[in-house]
DNA sequence: GAAGCAGGTCACTAGGTCAC
DNA sequence: GTGACCTAGTGACCTGCTTC
């Protein structure tokens, strides 16, 4: 666990209101100067709200499988990462379904692959 | 889903003892601030059944298509909420029948048109 | 000790099933 | 068609490990 820590600039924090920083925890390498942000650096308390779930744009608190993502992306994603993309069906057949979280029945096809393409990773 | 949280007020909970309590779920969407229902919030064991259908009266035990509401409306909504209304004819010609659990022959378009107006959403 | 995160747990509900 | 029961998925919270 943790240490999941890569930093790349694709991880600049996303900050609900709408700012950015990059916060990555230690990890890394990528740049050193991305990762810049340590525990304390980004202040000292957590932002806990302040960030955003890169899959769905609910409030996240930190990181999870290397990415800024909320608490049920994550739980999302613990349960199907190990699953092959392919035996889910997509709920539209087009591939693009909105997973944001404010939508109410998320295509999971759809919901797994972007949390893929965000980069996160088990 | 959840621990349900999010409670918005047209979802307080109808309690058959005529208290409210707002308990909803996340259902979906609200900011997620708003969220916060802890699970012991909601107090602790849900009270399985002072909950009362919205539709019919009967008992119900928590949220079923974002409003309380029994198995049997659960079911009934589940089978004919993609009908169009239209389609189904009222038992007495003049739609407002009663479709409290305790009537024998509910009327379908009466009790389909009370589950949307209640807030039932598929 | 404090903080962060992976994984576990569990209340809750949508949808399926089936006797009637 | 109805409604009781069952199952699986979801997401909030908890626990324990790791790092600082």
């Amino acid at each position: 666990m943790s240490d999941k820590k890569k930093t790349t600039s694709k991880n600049d924090v996303h900050l609900a209101n709408n700012q950015r920083i990059s916060t990555k925890r230690s990890l890394s390498t990528q740049s050193s100067t991305e990762l810049n942000k340590t525990r304390s650096e980004s202040t000292s308390k957590r932002q806990k709200s302040l960030l955003i779930c890169v899959v769905c744009d609910a409030d996240a608190h930190g990181y999870n499988f290397d990415a800024i993502s909320c608490e049920s992306c994550k739980a999302f994603f613990r349960r199907n990462a190990l699953r092959p993309v392919q035996k889910l069906k997509c709920r539209r057949n087009d591939a693009h379904c909105d997973v944001r979280f404010n939508i109410k029945k998320r295509c999971r096809k759809c919901r797994l692959e972007k949390c893929t393409e965000k980069g996160l990773d088990h």
